[in-house]
DNA sequence: TCTGGGGTCCTAGGACCC
DNA sequence: TCTGGGGTCCTAGGACCC
């Protein structure tokens, strides 16, 4: 049997966790630059506001609610995280943290699960103050469909006997499942099927013919038959990017290359941070696809190194170079990215004939930045082609402390 | 005026090989 | 006039996830 956990409101919760005044009282937390919202505390949903909802667009419901805002801490989550997923380790031999704030976990010969879950819930709950919910079920379809049942039902739902799980399936929302996005559901609409237990009823040979693999594999995981197997080992990464969008408009090159540095350094720093090099660097550019009025733009170009590379001058200049020949001019670009892939471990360097080489030493460079900017705060050591007033820069007007990672912002009792 | 960021998996199609 | 078949690898793009 598959279990599993997701913390309720994650981000929201995880800001409640050190503005205890705050429980009881709506709140909402903002996407990068301030953009929309990406999580709300239950008060906050009942105000109608609504996930992914742009910030401009709610703004007289905040004030109207007296909604409390927060831009996003991913260092305060991620820190939450890691504490969530330590503790449900202790009840799963086999965790398999599947994202931020939730985790499939193998509850293999357990019996009387009705009586267990509700235990390591209250646990987990007990030892972090983030509460969580568990769904349970023979497969990892079922357990996400029993979970969100689980947010209604005490936060506990285990569907262990055929029975239990046909009264689940038959009036869930076909769009609620684990797999259905727009598209697929938009398919399931012309044939006027609107819930789990009706999919399931479907022959096979229809998912085959109309939905690629990944259909034949609901179907058979909505019938208790698992497919997708638990991923404790989680495999090494295919790729790693860093993107953001600009506060204003870029339309100078040279403005565009400030940011594409400050990204390129950022990727290369996540590189040696794992011990990987990377063969392939795409850069690509956006415009604001929401405004049919201004020309659109969505460039991109894939790098081939010569020898994979985690150096921060490497990557930089590539990525200035690149994005120089994307841009056009007359053109506002609203966000650009850098994407790392085709990544190699830091011992296994391919070396290449044609091109000079460091012989599988580190890059003194880089390993000075990360000395410094470890000991003095990121940012303290940069590549010049930064810039020094970077107006394109993120906002983040409602940003809470670092309450756990940072000595100025840990709480004092007096 | 203001609409996120970082991933995964799958498929189709092209290039290339023998 | 008639020009194969079976692979692999790579990339781009779509769909989905949180």
């Amino acid at each position: 049997m598959f279990a599993l956990c997701d913390c309720n409101n994650f981000y929201a919760s995880a800001e409640r966790l050190f503005r205890p005044e705050l429980i009881g009282k709506p709140l909402v937390v903002l996407s990068n630059n301030d953009g929309c919202v990406i999580a709300r505390s239950e008060e906050a949903k009942a105000c109608g506001i609504k996930m992914g909802d742009p910030e401009f667009l709610v703004r007289d419901l905040i004030k109207k609610f007296d909604i409390h805002v927060f831009s996003s801490n991913y260092v305060l989550y991620g820190d939450i995280s890691e504490r969530v997923m330590h503790n449900l380790g202790r009840w799963f031999p086999r965790l398999d943290v599947y994202s931020i704030d939730e985790a499939f976990g193998w509850l293999g010969g357990i019996r009387n699960l009705e009586n267990y879950t509700p235990v390591i819930r209250s646990s987990v709950i007990r030892n972090t103050g983030i509460p969580v919910s568990i769904g349970v079920a023979p497969t990892k379809t079922l357990a996400k469909l029993a979970n969100k049942l689980s947010k209604k039902a005490g936060g506990v739902m285990v569907l262990d006997t055929d029975k239990k799980i046909s009264a689940a399936v038959k009036d869930f929302p076909v769009h609620d499942l684990w797999g259905v996005g727009r598209q697929h559901y938009k398919k399931f609409e012309q044939l006027n099927i609107s819930t789990a237990g009706q999919l399931r009823e479907m022959p096979e040979m229809w998912f085959k013919q109309n939905m690629t693999i990944i259909g034949q594999r609901m179907w058979n995981e909505l019938w208790g038959r698992p497919v997708i197997p638990l991923d404790a080992v989680r495999e090494t990464k295919k790729g790693i990017t860093v993107s953001r969008s600009f506060r204003n408009y870029i339309e100078h090159p040279d403005i565009l290359a400030e940011a594409l540095t400050l990204y390129a350094s950022r990727l290369a720093e996540k590189l040696r941070a794992e011990n990987l090099r990377c063969l392939y660097l795409q850069v690509f550019l956006y415009t604001n696809k929401n405004r049919e009025d201004h020309p659109q733009h969505f460039p991109s170009h894939t790098h081939k190194l010569l020898i994979a590379s985690n150096s921060t001058s490497d990557l930089v200049s590539i990525a200035v170079r690149v994005s120089a020949m994307l841009f056009k001019y007359g053109v506002k670009y609203r966000k650009a990215g850098v994407i790392a892939s085709g990544l190699v471990p830091e011992s296994e360097l391919q070396l290449n004939v044609f091109a000079s080489h460091d012989n599988g030493k580190k890059d003194v460079v880089s390993q000075v930045l990360d000395k410094l900017n470890l000991a003095y705060g990121r940012g303290t050591l940069r590549m010049a082609t930064e810039g020094y007033d970077k107006k394109w820069r993120l906002k983040h007007e409602y940003l809470s402390k670092g309450y756990t990672t940072r000595w100025a912002d840990i709480i004092k009792v007096i």
